[in-house]
Parts: C-alpha cells; structure tokens; sequence
DNA sequence: ACCATAAATCGAGGAATGTCGATTTGAAGG
DNA sequence: CCTTCAAATCGACATTCCTCGATTTATGGT
C-alpha cells in the first residue's frame, strides 16, 4: 500500500468526488440505460456524464483511480464498470491513523 | 477543511516523511545544538538535514504544511520552530473516514 | 462485412509542482 | 554599525499533472 500514492490519487476534485459519489451509486447517478443496477458498479458514461468532463478526462482519472487500487474494474460487454475497492481504503485509513 | 488540500499537502514522499517524524522528534530528529527539547517543535535546520535535500526546498515544503494547517509554527528568535497540529490531522482522519 | 457505441489511448498545450542555488530578510552578538 | 547565522523568498528549469479533441480498440447488432 503506497500511502502517498493514495494521496496523489485522491488530490484531485473530481477524483474525489468519483470516490465519493461511488459511496452511494443510486442516489448520485443517474440510471443505466439499460436498466441494470450498479451492483457491479457505474459505467464510464454515466460517471463522465455526472463530472461535466471530457470522456477521455475521466477514463484517465478511472485509471488513475484503478492504479492506486482505490477502484475495481469490470468489463461487460462494451461497458467497463467500475466500483469502490473498499479494502484498499478500509486500509488506507488505518494506516494514516497508525503513521500519520 | 480542504480535503482536497491535505491530500496535495500530504502527496510527496519527503513531506510526509516530516509528518511522520514530528509524532517522535526525540526519536527521529539529532538534539538542538542549544539543547532545547522539542516542545515548541523541531526547527528548519534539523528537518533540513534529516531530509538530506537543499534548505529552500524543505523551507518552501513546510510552507505547504502549513498553508494546509497540518503544522504550527513558532517563531523565537533566529529560528523557526514546527511541530505538528494534531487537531487538524485529526480533523482530517474523521472527515475522512465519514465522506470518503 | 459494416456500422454504431463504449471505452481506452494518443498527442498536445498550459498549469502546477519539485528542486536547486542565489539573494534577501530578520535577529543576535560583539 | 557590522557580521553572522537561520529562515524565507526569488528566479529558473525540469518534471508531472490537467484537460482537451482526435484516433484507436473492443464489442454488439444488422
């Protein structure tokens, strides 16, 4: 776990917001198309849709996210879903409590 | 409350270093030549060294802890005193722990 | 095969950050 | 006053980050 790595992904308005919208993907996005739910998690469109930003701004800060493990990705079809990863910040915040 | 600022503050490795090492000046920091404990915090020259890196560049980096409010500073003298300000990095943890 | 759609990647410009050495400011002591 | 030492600020350059539009890579449907 690189904690300042953490840092640098989470330094960043709309990477956090993604982080926190993510928290409770029903109340903050806005549905699938296609009806499905988002027990898999949120598909980019939807995600982008809620920044404002450019599509391939918030690819790069999914990935961003990804890299740092704070987010799980799957791929269905042609949508990529993408969830909190909540071990990795389950982790996070007890280390920052001990080293901090 | 900047979030997004303490995470900025936090996202460099030497900076976090000093965070870290204020927790235990004793332990982490060689004595004031003057023989001054640590209770009003560690001074530029004692960060500087333990760093290894030029003393504009720890000076300035301390300027971002604490435009972030992550230290006090205390100025006595010819020298420049910082410490941690545990009610922020406080502050910080549960913030958060609720929104993230 | 061909088209449409979703997402990732590429290339680029500007902004912010990292880092240094040099200079300036401020305080203490002779 | 003048010097000396600690710290802050300045100016510069290199690296990273932000953000976009354009292109490419999947995948599905007709």
């Amino acid at each position: 776990m690189q904690l300042v790595e953490l840092h640098k992904a989470l330094a960043n308005d709309t990477r956090m917001d993604i982080m926190r919208w993510m928290s409770d993907p029903e109340k903050n996005f806005r549905p699938h198309k296609d009806g499905k739910d988002f027990s898999d998690g949120v598909c980019v469109q939807v995600i982008q849709e809620k920044t404002g930003m450019s599509q391939s701004t918030v690819s790069h800060y999914l990935s961003i996210l990804q890299r740092a493990n704070l987010v799980i990705t799957e791929r269905v079809g042609k949508w990529t879903y993408y969830k909190r990863n909540d071990e990795t910040i389950r982790a996070f915040l007890s280390e920052l409590q001990l080293t901090l």
